[in-house]
DNA sequence: TTGAAAGCGCTAACAC
DNA sequence: GTGTTAGCGCTTTCAA
């Protein structure tokens, strides 16, 4: 069944049909019922394929995310995906892994499939060398590119993200007066936010120390998933002699993993040892006691995105930079 | 930059630079060499919308799941979309909540964009009357539908799932046979897979205490991520004066709450209460102590599934039904 | 308000 | 081994 059966069974042009599909003014309400009638009754839908090509656009948007079974980025592609469909966008997923090498070749996929836009989901897309990130500047030279948690000065790239610096900030300083001073910051991403993040620990312990001595922080590098290596890695700074009655994570899974650490070392939370995570993931209220963490506000991150990214293709001018600040929801695992 | 410009710039005609993209044997290695530099050299890539147009197919697959943050819908999405990607297909993502009314919306939005085969991840698609199934096989009748975790016998609709029934039931007689006699099921779905883990349960059940009365089970209704409010239903029938000490959990969420519950009651686990959870989920390390729960090989069901829908699009028989049995992970909730 | 016709950029059958 | 050409099914001028 193409616009040419239909055409001919109404009587009318393939023209015709095409502006009643398309929803034009300039047909008669009489030609556009009768079309609609035979379009409806024979179950016609137009070819998305040859529409995509008259149009140049299949109304797709591209999303990229270096694993979608990560709690964190999980809720991202969700809510994404939502508010793209309720604006008539379909989503093309395309998990990276976290792999640098990968991702040109993951953008470059997309691009070929001539998605409308494509949104960077999550900090790790973007690097330090310029030259690691000239995947982005090719994309964005053709389509317009959203960095969530990411931030890079490229034309047609924008960014939405929250203010990891300051929330790191403040929750450091916080837990610092709450009488807990000997805190390591446990964190596994030197991704653009876990950079900010780990700032926002350093700036706040260096202002409460008064001390020029370089605080507590431990990089973990195994995988994000496995609890029991990340509780290795705080128990091996221990037996190293390491003492801390704080941990400040860059994560929920990390936060959580402290928290068991805290228990085996037979320590009373909060009132000996205190833990903040970071995202207020489902995990936060799966912990025990239920973790204190930073809430980045992520389903309001993604609706901007997708506000900015529409208005974008519409031709409007959009802001090159959204901030959100992030808030400390305080629980079990904090004084 | 089209196919005519590569053509006009490397002296042959279009077929020539088509078959060289195509990979055809019949172009001598001169001219392929010539056309490729070419193509190289201004950076050339067909227009996916006149390939689908003329191929019809844009090799994508659609993806449906009714929320891709939980996490263990967020897991199949992920295998999923990795096992396509590596043969070529794009994965086009549609989460469409759990109302029944927006699943035929949803397929028929897949359909419109001629994905060459719809997945269904996660057994809440298929439901009790065949009428409601119609979405289903009206889908079928045009491409391959895969369904992960459900069966229904309709002509082009493809299952792979594990023996949900069979777990549940070994689970429930390893609990019982350790010593916990008074066991509450703890469920949130009447899914396909939800029906027949409770089956696995009741049949358990009466087998061991050889007894027609009926066991306790009990349906929560609330957010599939709100902790307390499980554990809230936990209580309440503790009120009501149901005494239970073992709880085995539709889904390792609800045995989590199960566990804070049994703290909460001040039961030591898992000598005085057990609990056993499903799906294996980061969850289960996750929780203090670490969940018993059943692993229902999601990956391998998931390599199945794709092997199978890219066998019968290249036309080769299939099986109609793949079952593969899951396997109790022990852990500290159960003795 | 409608229709005819020229693309859109590719694939593939057919001819040489 | 290579070229010619007729589609694929739609959108969109341009005329009427």
């Amino acid at each position: 069944m193409t616009i040419y059966d239909i055409s001919e069974k109404a009587g009318v042009s393939i023209a015709t049909v095409s502006r009643v599909l398309n929803g034009s003014q300039n047909v008669s309400d009489k030609t556009r019922k009768k079309v609609l009638d035979i379009i409806d009754r024979y179950g016609y839908t137009p070819n998305a394929f040859a529409r995509g090509l008259g149009l140049n656009t299949m109304r797709t948007m591209g999303i990229m995310c270096a694993d979608s079974s990560d709690p964190y980025l999980a809720k991202a592609v969700y809510y994404i995906e939502q508010k793209l469909r309720a604006s008539g966008y379909d989503s093309l997923l395309c998990c990276t892994g976290y792999a640098p090498e990968t991702k040109a070749a993951s953008m470059n996929l997309l691009l070929t499939k001539k998605v409308d836009g494509i949104i960077l989901a999550g900090s790790n897309f973007v690097h330090d060398k310029e030259s690691e990130n000239k995947y982005i500047a090719d994309a964005a030279a053709q389509i317009p590119v959203m960095l969530l948690n990411a931030d890079l000065d490229i034309p047609n790239v924008y960014s939405v993200l929250s203010d990891a610096f300051s929330s790191m900030y403040e929750a450091t300083v916080s837990v610092f007066q709450s009488g807990i001073k000997d805190i390591l910051y446990f964190y596994n991403s030197n991704s653009y936010s876990g950079k900010h993040k780990l700032a926002g620990f350093l700036a706040a312990m260096k202002e409460q120390t008064a001390s020029e001595a370089d605080a507590m922080t431990q990089f973990y590098h195994g995988s994000h998933e496995d609890v029991h290596a990340m509780v290795d890695c705080l128990k091996n700074l221990r037996d190293k002699g390491l003492v801390f009655h704080g941990v400040i994570a860059s994560d929920d899974m990390l936060a959580l993993a402290a928290v068991k650490y805290a228990r085996e070392m037979n320590y009373r939370i909060p009132e000996e040892f205190s833990v903040l995570g970071y995202n207020n993931s489902m995990l936060a209220l799966c912990c025990e006691p239920e973790l204190t963490s930073i809430d980045n506000k992520l389903e309001t991150l993604c609706q901007h995105l997708i506000t900015t990214l529409l208005g974008l293709l519409e031709g409007r001018e959009m802001p090159k930079k959204t901030v959100f600040s992030g808030e400390i929801i305080r629980r079990g695992t904090t004084r």
